[in-house]
DNA sequence: TTATTAACGCAAGTACATTGCATTAAATAA
DNA sequence: TTATTTAATGCAATGTACTTGCGTTAATAA
């Protein structure tokens, strides 16, 4: 994993303050966060504004990508190194645990193969799993 | 399928019109309804917060389960039959149709088997496909 | 038919997220 | 390094989806 700021040079996003607190937040942490627990760990002096539309940047350039979360909050985790702005795909489950409602990416998990069905025509599928998670068994 | 009164009858709930109307809404209607769309089509003299409420009332019982959402909107199908308010599992995929942004169940597909994660327990699965629906294809 | 209980409708409130605009900081050019 | 350009930030205001409280009305039970 790179420093943030050789990442978001690798982006092309600008180097500033606050993106490299965010990233290096997103990386310090194998969970995805809410916009909530970003304000909350660096956000103290930064406003909820600039927390969203860093986000919307960061998943616009393919760095994070937003996970299901039991309460309709935005929530977003690391991407692959692969991702970019314009290939932006995701072959892993995400997991919600019902009771500390954290959402993390589970990738040992085999992604089915769907047949097709005549008349659609399928390009992104999502695997969501709820249950509990490690720390709350 | 019963008719909206035997239907709430049979859930125990209350046969106002309004709950008979929306029911028959849901019914006639092989997509899965937006608060919006439903204020649209019966609720032109009723409050929003009556269906919301009457939603959530539904949703309880086991009549209608919710749909994922492009926009994050609350998103609502009728249940199987064999719904009620304490069973209340659905094994079908659902679609999200990228271009109207419709969503509706798919029962044809079959449910991938998961096999067992070390220190995580699965409760409940979900498949959410994203594309285009045959009416926008 | 009356009493009880639950649903409805209105007004107000809450939570999450977005927009506009002036200010400030970062990247680029001179 | 300094000046210029361009983009990010912070603040205030606004939007949207949804919830709560409470008096009124309608549906079921007695």
């Amino acid at each position: 994993m790179s420093i943030p700021e050789e990442l978001l040079n690798h982006y092309g996003l600008r180097n500033t303050v606050f993106r490299k607190k965010l990233l290096k937040l997103f990386q310090d942490s194998d969970l995805s966060l809410t916009v909530e627990y970003i304000k909350d760990e660096i956000g103290k002096n930064n406003d909820k504004v600039t927390i969203y539309r860093a986000l919307n940047t960061f998943e616009k350039s393919g760095l994070i990508h937003q996970v299901p979360d039991r309460n309709n909050l935005t929530r977003y985790a690391l991407c692959n190194v692969e991702c970019n702005s314009s290939h932006h795909i995701h072959h892993h489950a995400h997991f919600i645990c019902e009771n500390c409602d954290n959402t993390l990416c589970i990738e040992e998990i085999d992604f089915p193969k769907l047949k097709k069905i005549k008349g659609f025509k399928f390009k992104k599928i999502e695997l969501i799993i709820q249950g509990s998670c490690p720390k709350c068994l």
